[in-house]
DNA sequence: TTGGGGGCAATTTTT
DNA sequence: TTGCCCCCAA
């Protein structure tokens, strides 16, 4: 395709077939260069193929590919947009990839500006609970009153909103905010201490430098003119940020996303800043990609049934050339078992009729409904794989090597230091750890500086000192390595450590780490080839942004099995979506976690997913922790279109009486407005908040007086007007 | 130091 | 019901 250049056509009208069989919006998208623009992607849209040609177009037509910044949530997303601007010609040079590596390469260019080592360590999720249990018991509390995961929870969620510990204490209103402050505050001190950042650092230091630095700004905006965010209604307060700092001066900012599919609130993803590009940017050009390539008119209709129901969106109007294809089916079960008998029994048929596991995806809204199913699915001999992370790099065998690693960069790193100093086990244990930890506290230096002062002071350490020299002593030796390219310092590491070693004694019993370090070692190998003078300091960063091993792609093997969250981006021939019931999906608490609205898009995302054939499913009864509860179905399944649904199940007939009537405006419905009384078969009675009348649907939202407040597209709420006096 | 057992909590998890 | 964490025993 590139070689179309060679013929010197004006590159503006062929662009090399960049815009070839494009539709007319992706037309419009591809070929915006200057100014601000929202591109807003319905699901299968064709989002990646106007992204990568939009990219490619620009570095034939606007500007030079080193000038390109286009940045991706997921290294899976970026490694696929760079394949496809690849494959569209030579665009060396442009930077292609997530937010968090944007970030490491930001902080490790301007280190010095953001206060940090030019070596700092990187630490993972498991790391940091770490650090933050160390942070509750140094701010003298206790783990069993203030959970880790609680707290770490806040003070990410904190993080990415970019505030500091110093606002998080002035804004902290009751006591458990007091104290949480309190802990972030130490937690802040210890990460400093060890040179250390952890994930949402990345982005909270980064967007602070760009955001006051303005020689670091000026550098940044000069290579980076034309920025690129992919997903944008999953940034967040700090990723916001970024990127309009990095737009600012030439404004190129282009953003595709879906506020329907924004699944992330709880990870601190903010939907409105996608709501709010327009009033950001009043001259930003709009483009909206309805057509939908990749599920039947059923499916596409079923799916906006649902999502119509929200009022946190940009109205679209998602359509199809495809076939009408089969009827969404809802088949309603008595028990979890039966419904995973129900869903794997139809896929064994379905296999023998010629239909590939691989084509088939089940998803759920969360993990513990998978094991059912993975038991009916063993015991029908049904191929399948779960698509959970269980990370390659949090496995403890690599780990284990990076720390040594990270040590050797970072002596300052004492969460690394503590994973090695008895691994493999050397005789220096939890006592003599404890004593450490006390000595370089007290004299306020690092655990390795603790460690080498005690190899040394036999009065002190008595015996362990002999011990602790040992790993001195290794360390030492290591040292030279941290020049030396990843592979060599790899291997290196892993004889001198005696890592190699221990892990062949265990060959017999755990295989697979042997394995994994092999796997490990050629990584490191892989990734030397391809950035020639790769540091370690480098290659480090790489693995820690890294979560799984990148699924192989290409041929499934078999029935894929995933949270509902997992699926976003992917699409099969063939879905289920199991466990359509209330209080799962929508996933309801009952505190103020609950949103709604989040799991209506999350329900979106997942039928969305489905290309030819959808089945959703519900049980009346599920065991919840341990006991049986009795389920009702999922409200959503009460939206769906009747003439595209086939119900299968218990009640089947409700759902039709009930569907007769809906979707019609209410007759008087110049009488509905902000303030009416109004009842709900469930819910009771309730006055409507808001309202607002959209083209096709009125959305309403409605606080009832049990305190529970809702949205609704009155079309479809099922509710009724209520006169005053009938309330007494 | 390592392991086993009791106690307790229990979404989703791009990096 | 399961799985993780912590404490205690050998």
């Amino acid at each position: 395709m590139s070689d179309d250049f060679a013929f010197g056509f004006n590159v503006t009208d062929d662009g090399g077939g960049l815009l070839e069989g494009l539709t007319e919006p992706q037309l419009e998208a591809v070929t915006h260069t200057e100014g601000p623009a929202l591109v807003l992607a319905g699901p299968g849209s064709g989002k990646t193929r106007v992204i990568s040609r939009r990219a490619a177009y620009l570095a034939a037509n606007a500007t030079k590919p080193w000038n390109v910044l286009a940045i991706t949530f997921t290294n899976k997303a970026a490694n696929e947009m760079r394949e496809r601007i690849d494959a569209l010609g030579d665009h060396r040079g442009m930077t292609v990839c997530t937010f968090h590596s944007l970030c490491v390469r930001i902080l490790r260019r301007h280190h010095a500006a953001a206060n940090l080592s030019p070596n700092f360590t990187i630490f993972d999720q498991s790391d940091r609970r770490q650090i933050v249990k160390q942070s509750i018991i140094a701010a003298g509390l206790s783990t069993a009153n203030f959970s880790p995961g609680m707290v770490d929870q806040r003070i990410s969620r904190a993080k990415n909103a970019m505030i500091s510990p110093q606002a998080y204490a002035d804004d902290a209103e009751d006591f458990i905010d007091q104290t949480v402050a309190r802990v972030y505050d130490v937690y802040e001190e210890l990460l400093a201490n060890m040179q250390g950042v952890d994930f949402d650092d990345l982005l909270f230091k980064a967007a602070v430098l760009v955001g006051t630095n303005d020689a670091v700004a000026a550098d940044l905006r000069d290579q980076y003119r034309y920025v690129l965010v992919d997903e944008y209604q999953d940034t967040n307060v700090a990723q916001y940020r970024i990127a309009n700092l990095l737009a600012k001066e030439h404004r190129n900012l282009f953003v595709t996303g879906d506020p329907d599919q924004s699944i992330y609130a709880w990870r601190g993803a903010d939907i409105q800043n996608i709501l709010s590009f327009e009033q950001d940017y009043p001259d930003a050009q709009v483009v909206r990609l309805e057509q939908n390539f990749r599920s039947t008119k059923r499916i596409l209709a079923s799916a906006d049934a649902v999502i119509v129901g929200n009022m946190q969106r940009k109205e679209k109007s998602l359509w199809t050339e495809n076939d009408d294809g089969p009827a969404v089916r809802v088949i309603e079960l008595e028990d979890a078992a039966d419904e995973a008998r129900a869903v794997v029994g139809e896929i064994a048929s379905l296999s023998k009729q010629g239909q590939s596991p691989g084509d088939v995806a089940i998803f759920y809204r969360i993990n513990a409904i998978s094991r059912t199913l993975e038991e009916e699915l063993l015991r029908a001999g049904v191929p399948y794989r779960i698509a959970r992370g269980t990370a390659f790099y949090a496995r403890k065998e690599i780990k284990d090597v990076l720390a040594y690693l990270r040590v050797l960069l970072n002596p300052a790193d004492d969460v690394s230091l503590e994973r090695i100093i008895n691994t493999p086990t050397r005789g220096i244990g939890k006592t003599t750890i404890d004593r450490l930890k006390a000595f370089a506290q007290q004299q306020g230096c690092s655990l390795l500086d603790a460690v080498k002062r005690g190899s040394t002071d036999k009065d002190t350490f008595k015996r362990a000192s002999t011990k602790l020299k040992v790993f001195v002593d290794i360390l030492d030796s290591m040292q030279s390595l941290v020049d030396q390219p990843p592979q060599l310092a790899l291997e290196q590491t892993l004889l001198l450590s005696g890592l190699m070693a221990d892990l062949k004694q265990n060959v017999d019993a755990e295989p697979e780490r042997l394995e994994n370090v092999a796997e490990l070692v050629s990584a490191a190998a892989e990734y030397q080839s391809a950035n020639a003078s790769a540091t370690l300091v480098e290659w480090l960063s790489y693995t820690s942004l890294l979560g799984d091993v990148d699924m192989v792609e290409g041929e499934r093997a078999g029935v894929t099995l995933m949270t509902l969250h997992a699926a976003k981006g992917l699409e099969f021939p063939c879905v289920y979506i199991v466990a359509a019931e209330e209080g799962i999906l929508p996933m309801t608490r009952g505190d103020a976690s609950d949103d709604l609205e989040e799991e209506r898009r999350l329900m979106f995302v997942g039928m969305t997913r489905a290309k030819q054939r959808l089945t959703i499913s519900s049980a009346a009864r599920r065991m919840v922790r341990g006991a049986f509860q009795s389920m009702r179905r999922s409200m959503f399944l009460d939206v769906l279109p009747e003439e595209h649904v086939e119900f299968i199940g218990a009640s089947a007939g409700v759902t039709r009486r009930r569907r007769s009537t809906a979707g019609e405006l209410p007759p008087d419905i110049e009488q509905w407005q902000v303030g009416t009384l109004v009842k709900h078969p469930t819910h009771g009675l309730g006055v409507i908040q808001e309202m607002f009348r959209g083209a096709r649907r009125t959305h309403v939202n409605i606080l009832f007086k049990s305190g529970h407040q809702q949205s609704w597209v009155l079309e479809f709420a099922n509710l009724e007007r209520v006169e005053f006096d009938e309330v007494g």
